[in-house]
DNA sequence: GTATTTGGTTTATAATATAAACTAGTTTAT
DNA sequence: ATAAACTAGTTTATATTATAAACCAAATAC
């Protein structure tokens, strides 16, 4: 019989998994590309990505594209871990 | 480049999910039976049949097992075919 | 009989998600 | 040069969700 073992809170949200996914697959995307990709409001994203850089799922990077502020994102190592294992356990549940 | 199309909130959830991916390979189950396998607490899991039910997923049967009440619930058409829809979403996401 | 267990439900609280309001600065138009 | 509108976000407030604690009624065990 099926094993539902948890499931990371952190990533089971409909806006993070998406920052997640899009970052796996591109290595690094700013700010305003993922708010484009996921639909997402600039707030809900900003709180989102803070909440990902905490955990230390991702490597928030400030700096200036010319003179206006820009906000890259990087996957590291553990974000990639804990999308992995997230997808394994989440198998357990569809499949 | 990935959808991201929305994921159903209802059945977004860890628990429901369970509950979900139970009934739909078991057909229907006994509320005791569910609450072993998933783990939930009892209070937690009346709840989120509950809303199962109130979405039309799930159906709710109550009788009696000789003369202590007896929860049985059985997946829907509904349910079934919101499982699906949720999973080809949710492929876009962890493929 | 009374204490505990079974099979739940209801209600309260904690956590999360989302949106609205705000900041800081830039570009454009007058 | 200054006001209006736009870019790129952050902060804070509110709505929603998830979870747990408290409760209830009946049955069984002591």
């Amino acid at each position: 019989m099926k094993g539902f073992s948890p499931l990371d809170p952190l990533l089971h949200s409909q806006l993070r998994l998406a920052v997640m996914s899009l970052l796996i697959s591109l290595e690094s995307a700013e700010f305003t590309f993922i708010k484009e990709k996921t639909g997402a409001t600039a707030g809900n994203l900003s709180v989102q990505i803070d909440k990902l850089s905490t955990a230390g799922y991702i490597e928030v990077i400030k700096s200036f594209k010319g003179k206006k502020p820009l906000t890259t994102c990087k996957v590291t190592k553990a974000g990639i871990t804990a999308f992995e294992t997230y997808v394994q356990a989440l198998k357990n549940y569809i499949e």
